[in-house]
DNA sequence: AGGGTGCGTTCCAACGTTGTAAAGTCAACG
DNA sequence: CGTTGACTTTACAACGTTGGAACGCACCCT
């Protein structure tokens, strides 16, 4: 099959023998067309399958229908399913979704924000994870954007958090009624904490304050990042510092697969000897051993609202930044399991 | 701010005392622009923060940059890596990808065979998972499409592939070899087995008949798909049904990980009273519980080795439909250890 | 029968960009 | 000093589409 030019409204027009203009009208499904002529052009279209150019129609209506996500990854369970949802929320407003990694690395976080070098999309939606977010007051690119995650103010940009004091809160809370009193954080940062892991450990030593628990900050333990083999290596070094830990608070699932891997191997048993709480409940989590317990955060809400801010914007919508916070919930499963020692 | 019209090559041009066409040529490198003007126009463009309009140049070069991937979703591990890579790979040849999710529904692949309502993408990319890819061979959109999967002939399409047969074999012939006999393939298909299917029961028949171990069809055992709830629910009837079962071959990981579960669940211990074994080799089959043995498919390769056909029908080579195969290979765990029992 | 009405269709322009070709500038040379 | 030629810059058209205005026509009303 030679590759031959796409089909144009010109192509259409002549072989119907109308202007290309009634053609459009008939593709847009405006009104004062005349059914008989309706139906002749109808034909046609089907005959030479003639489907409008997108970029054609783009340029004479301003906008794209496309929307950039930026996103650390689509491999990892959590920003996959984000990344899925997005997808599909996305297609229920007419909008494309275009993928973009940024491996959480800055230098790519900074590109994403100061726009990507060809105006493309009509918004971003964006996951920063190691830039600074005050940066992104100072942007220069005029393209609407929403955040997803826990950050910190400042950003002037509109964005879906998750209360992340709670989360610390909550998970730890769970623990302590279980009866853990040696509450390991792990996942934490170094040399700053970004806002998440600040806040989380926040609401962490708020509850072991409230329940009259000391806060032992070595029990805060840092990871370089929050993948299934730096909770299995973090696991094994703090094991190895405080083998009086009875819990690990995990920041995410993964780090939290990893920590069970790492206590099977030390013959810790999980929930017995040591409990393991993570957050995000993926999937995966219903079918570890044990099954995981997790705070999980609505991700279909998060996407919706996301899409929504955007969409608001995208018409037009000026005023300040918007905040809207998803819900989170706890999933208690084998992992935290039984009375504990206490 | 006011929502101000995005700049143009105009705006500099005007605001430079130059020609549309000499800013272009700026933007664009071209040659025979003397170093003063060169200078004088890229201070006006920082100046403004000029980036050139994606749609506008598309509408001139006839070509968006954007590569549609159509995959049945980017939630599954395997996908979601494959989606990973396919971005990157992407981005490195100039591409853009933008997703696509079918679900693995049939009509929704339909739609995504017979093009997109709106001409939008240079190229597709496509990961079908019901649809007959026969029907391929008959679609008008003349958008160059790629294959990636275990798909048979007939599409007429570039495809890359993996050698079913050849996985089914090896995967069979690992649990033979560590004393299994009574091996079941999990992941079977009603009522028509799809091509991969086939193959790869073909594979474990294969190896089953080369040792010398009777084939029981009773141990094809059918999940409606390949997820982890289906892989759990389908354990436990198999085992049920056929309690000698000393080894589950599950078609892919997922279905393993729930095998794992339903075995646990079951009080079988694993590897010693059932081998496990799954295909994909997902980062995660290293951190389950046992971890798992898996058939690793080269991602990396398939997603090269897509892009580069893509790229050379859109460069406008023409030529019969390729096919190429990607390499795969056993990653031995904990889910086949020991010796077995015979 | 003439004029108005309203529908159906066509024409023109514009979105922002770049290829082509033409026009302009300048220096060096005869 | 004029011409040539090389190097710069500009004008124009076109990519495919759609909004708006203009045009044409049939029909109805008076």
């Amino acid at each position: 099959m030679p590759a031959s030019r796409a089909t144009t409204l010109r192509d259409v027009a002549l072989a119907a023998g109308v202007s290309i203009k009634t053609v459009s009208n008939v593709v847009n499904d405006h009104p004062h067309v005349r059914p008989a002529m309706r139906e002749r052009v109808r034909a046609v279209i089907d005959e030479l399958d003639y489907r409008p150019n997108g970029i054609g129609r783009q340029l004479r209506q301003g906008r794209t229908g496309l929307v950039a996500l930026a996103v650390p990854n689509v491999t990892s369970p959590y920003y996959g399913e984000l990344t899925s949802t997005l997808v599909t929320a996305a297609r229920a407003r007419g909008l494309t979704l275009l993928v973009e990694q940024t491996d959480g690395e800055t230098e790519r976080e900074r590109e994403v924000a100061a726009g990507f070098p060809v105006r493309l999309v009509d918004g971003l939606v964006f996951v920063p994870l190691s830039m600074p977010v005050e940066e992104l007051a100072r942007r220069r690119d005029s393209t609407p954007a929403v955040l997803i995650g826990e950050h910190g103010d400042g950003s002037g940009i509109d964005r879906v958090t998750i209360d992340s004091v709670g989360v610390g809160e909550l998970g730890t809370r769970h623990l302590l009624e279980r009866g853990r009193r040696r509450i390991a954080f792990l996942g934490d940062k170094e040399p700053v904490r970004s806002p998440v892991v600040a806040q989380r450990v926040a609401g962490y030593e708020q509850a072991l304050r409230a329940h009259g628990v000391p806060v032992d900050p070595r029990l805060a333990w840092v990871t370089p990042e929050w993948e299934r083999s730096h909770g299995y290596e973090g696991t094994l070094t703090l094991l190895a510092a405080h083998p009086d830990v009875d819990a690990v608070f995990a920041a995410n699932d993964l780090l939290a697969y990893g920590a069970l891997h790492a206590l099977r191997q030390l013959g810790r048993r999980v929930p017995e000897d040591v409990a393991v709480l993570g957050v995000d409940d993926v999937e995966q989590s219903r079918y570890t051993s044990p099954t995981l317990t997790s705070i999980a955060l609505d991700r279909a809400v998060m996407a919706d609202l996301a899409l929504g801010l955007l969409v608001d914007r995208l018409a037009g919508v000026e005023g300040p930044p918007r905040l809207l916070t998803a819900t989170h919930h706890l999933e208690v499963r084998e992992s935290t399991a039984g009375t504990g020692r206490a």
